[in-house]
DNA sequence: GTGTTTGCAAACCGTTTGCATGTCC
DNA sequence: GGACATGCAAACGGTTTGCAAACAC
């Protein structure tokens, strides 16, 4: 049986409120703003309990931390190679993907990430 | 000027003659056999070396591991969510994706990594 | 009351690094 | 001989976990 905790509605809140891609670390340093005393255990526990509900995606970007997503549709990611920001790309063909993949693959697709790799604009402007 | 050793050689081999997207202790272990004092620093020296060069890809599948992948020819990865394995899966339209990406993004992109998910022909069988 | 969640700190594990030794050119 | 590479072991950093106390229902 699932308890409620201030803790977890707290995480789930942030996480839905921003679209940064936020690591655990990063989750942790915004909810002791409003409560000091969370510890980083709690974040990464309910972190790991909302991927698990299909409440959050899990993102796996390269530069050894775990960030996370709230907004669960799919969609494509963008990183920048500069400033390592995280940006969603919404666009067309993200269910024909999978589509296309299984033709030419004998095993069962059912999902799939995909990351792309450049310069942001913030980054493009500085040169 | 970079210097010639048994050690990194073994290594550019053993990516080069395998598909099964190893991690770096697999890749320790696979040299160990002929080569058994060399040790797991150089073997993360040297991948991290040959992915520098562009000898060589780096995977994040999300199992906490990098992998590596001697393949460096632009393709589609599966990911067996039952028993781990990596396939390669080559199709077309993998450059298009990223002239598709562009036109929903404002930002230079140059790169892109699509990992799908699913369960394998191998562990599909079993049940 | 019972089973879940928390805070804390230690453990874990993949990876990196400092350093003395060895090797290539 | 000088720059680069190795083996070893310790350090590092993100994440997980064991446990007693606190909490939800």
């Amino acid at each position: 049986m699932i308890k409620r905790s201030v803790q977890r509605e707290l995480i789930r809140n942030n996480l839905a409120h921003r679209t940064d891609h936020p690591t655990a670390d990063m989750v942790y340093q915004s909810i002791r703003e409003e409560l000091p005393n969370i510890s980083l255990g709690t974040v990464y526990r309910n972190l790991r309990f909302l991927v698990d509900q299909g409440d959050a995606l899990s993102l796996k970007l390269g530069d050894g931390k775990e960030h996370f997503d709230g907004n669960v549709n799919p969609h494509f990611h963008f990183i920048c190679t500069q400033c390592g920001c995280v940006d969603d790309i919404f666009m067309p063909s993200i269910d024909e993907i999978c589509t296309t993949a299984s033709k030419y693959y004998s095993g069962d697709i059912k999902g799939h990430s995909t990351y792309f790799y450049g310069t942001c604009p913030n980054c493009k402007t500085k040169h």
